[in-house]
DNA sequence: TATTGTTATACTCTATAACTATA
DNA sequence: TATAGTTATAGAGTATAACAATA
């Protein structure tokens, strides 16, 4: 059979994308969470106090789903929210959430790492840079 | 702002993988084609006679998301089937969709070109050879 | 028994429009 | 006017279960 597809670099990064985001949807699912999920849990535990359309501008989440996107998240009393001005809340993760974002963390790091170990030892680094050139360019 | 997910390759693929898809999309847009329904024309127009199975096996997509996405290609006259046994039908395109995999095929080749042209040329041999390193194994 | 194709259904992520309240 | 947050809704991709017809 033959496979136009094989050689697009563009096709690849959507399967090897995909099936990455697979393995970790499984893993953290254990967790109850979901990757989006775990991003935004991420980005509290390292900037306490960040509001959610801060968060949505740096994960390029629209604020229409951030919403109850963070609604399930305060549901689960996984974070608290202090006012900021009469529009915004900070957002802090609780105890609770604290624990579970240590044992999501861990997960994230062993798919991360799971991923790494695929790639030839010679080539990450090039691979690395590469997936940041491609990134950068906030343009298209 | 602190960034916990800046260097996590997994992440990063997430994100490419997004933002090239959404650009692909949107060009597809213009040919009324989404870019699942174009890998799909390519192995047709590549391989003429192929059946609905055997392109989901290799694309991945599930037998049972394969029918309305035949389906709908099939309504739109761009390909017509022929019996294979009592099961199967092999797939073929007609003059029509000959014609939009011609034009649908140049949007792609230069979507690709634009994303190889974003790699510095000295990575990007590497990147593709991790890519494929990434996505060979089948294994989870 | 296994495979092909189909229908129905549900979930995740994303996208848009419209709205309120605040700056 | 612009921003923060919300609600409702829709689309695309993917997933499972169940089924009929065929091998």
């Amino acid at each position: 059979m033959v496979d136009p597809l094989k050689d697009l670099p563009g096709y690849a990064l959507r399967r090897v994308s995909a099936r990455e985001m697979a393995i970790l949807a499984r893993r953290l699912g254990a967790l109850g969470l979901r990757p989006t999920e775990a991003s935004v849990l991420m980005m509290i535990a390292a900037n306490p106090g960040i509001t959610q359309s801060e968060i949505g501008r740096h994960l390029d989440i629209a604020s229409a789903n951030m919403a109850p996107l963070i609604g399930k998240l305060f549901k689960r009393n996984l974070m608290h929210r202090e006012r900021v001005d009469g529009r915004s809340h900070g957002l802090t993760l609780t105890e609770t959430g604290l624990q579970l974002n240590e044992r999501m963390s861990k997960v994230v790091r062993q798919c991360e790492a799971a991923l790494v170990a695929k790639i030839p030892r010679t080539h990450r680094k090039a691979f690395l840079q590469a997936l940041q050139a491609i990134w950068s360019p906030e343009q298209d």
